[in-house]
DNA sequence: CGCTATTTGTGCGTATGTATC
DNA sequence: GGATACATACGCACAAATAGC
């Protein structure tokens, strides 16, 4: 292709034609959900670019979620559009639980369990499974008031681990990492209303019955295994509020 | 080649050692976070590899955050880690409500109110604005059980939207983005847990004081101003739960 | 203001490595 | 083994943005 003719081809950079052409034919239908994009070759020659051009420009569409690449395989496409547009991002798991770095855990009592019923579910577990339950009370440093009450729950494995709880500030789950090298891909959180009777009520210093909010987590290790499950509850509002930001993605343009 | 062993050891590849060799110096300080690291050709002498090499290497570092280019300037360290491991996906801002597409809402009333004390705090407004406010029950569609009380609060320059709250199932924010043409770049979500007392008991159908949990959600345009605020109140679990899961973002390996 | 030096961005050609079928 | 496809890597040239003189 003629290079010469700088000031029409300032206009538009290849790739992004390329990139553009590409997608609008994937959302289209030309290039169905599921089927393979001609090779780079193929495509070379289709747009008369070079190879580098047409790498650039399905390292876009890449990027917008919209093909996968494999090699010895091809370009598939995956999706007719752009993935994602909002995101909730956190830099880590310790910021999940948004507490400041001066809380502290006082550990009330430890025991094995064994799963049925109510917990199962809880825990999303199969029934007859054996758990260590650490309960405990997390106190902001500041004041003396307590901020939650919580069980944690550490499948058999990785029960030994419950004598660190309180002893470090630590997370549970980055001692599992560091001591079992498994590491949580994927976290659910669950948030939901309770009253808070009984024990918890004392604990929170609030009367029998007062609302309270439950959050659920569960970590989930690369094989799908639940490497450690931590319930919280805390007293109503404004004493305990969780927030979390969404924001758009603008990832654009092809 | 063995497959009997993950590809851990080999690793020969050269932009892979490039940016590891330079997250490493950003990490320990030799390149400090705000100046520039040294030119592509700089490092292709440095590191006596091609220029295609050292781009590569240091697309990965801008992938993770790490440094950012600019054409005529160069490429400034930006932060000392990889950002974000965990993030959380919605598809839509229609998924954060989390309703089934079968629920209606009914409209109890509609008033104008200017914002002071309390409602200020809530709606992250100043003063004295004026706002409309809808306040509707929400009921799954199955049943005749209420799921969620909710107060929604739309700008002056938006209130006349309000006439479409319950008239359609569409959020209200796509409404916004439709007839006004402000899209939400961002939103907030705070949870928190409290006391349903009033005539919110009796729409929900519980006992005075009985617990609930808040959803507030603030839409926030891309000029920072608010589009919409939506306050939700349920019912305790297990009527409603919201739940949500995050994701370890594999991208690094650098 | 224009000019120039610098730096990243875009684009082409070619060759070889490696995963998959 | 062979064919095919993407991945990595070298080289070169020019465009576009920026900063400083």
């Amino acid at each position: 292709m003629q290079r010469t003719t700088p000031t029409l081809m300032g206009e538009h950079k290849r790739y992004v034609i390329v990139a553009r052409s590409l997608l609008k034919d994937i959302q289209d239908g030309r290039y169905a959900v599921g089927s393979l994009l001609p090779a780079e070759g193929d495509l070379c020659r289709q747009y008369a670019v070079s190879r580098h051009t047409i790498r650039e420009a399905l390292r876009r569409l890449v990027e917008m979620g919209v093909i996968e690449r494999s090699q010895g395989v091809g370009t598939r496409v995956v999706a007719r559009n752009a993935r994602v547009r909002y995101v909730q991002s956190v830099a880590s798991l310790a910021d999940l639980t948004q507490y400041a770095r001066k809380t502290r855990l006082e550990v009330r009592s430890v025991r094995d369990v064994i799963a049925e019923g109510e917990l199962t579910e809880m825990l999303g577990c199969k029934d007859g499974q054996r758990w260590r339950e650490v309960s405990a009370v997390r106190f902001s440093g500041t004041s003396e008031a307590p901020m939650a009450v919580t069980r944690i729950y550490l499948p058999a494995e990785f029960a030994e681990l419950a004598s660190q709880v309180g002893a470090t500030q630590k997370p549970i789950h980055e001692l599992i990492e560091r001591r079992f090298g498994e590491t949580a891909v994927e976290v659910e959180q669950a948030f939901g209303a309770v009253a808070i009777v009984g024990e918890a009520a004392r604990e929170l210093m609030v009367k029998d019955g007062a609302p309270g909010m439950n959050v659920l987590r569960r970590y989930i290790g690369s094989r799908g295994q639940i490497l450690e499950v931590v319930a919280n509850t805390h007293p109503a509002m404004p004493d305990y509020c969780y927030t979390m930001r969404l924001s758009l993605n603008r990832q654009n343009k092809a």
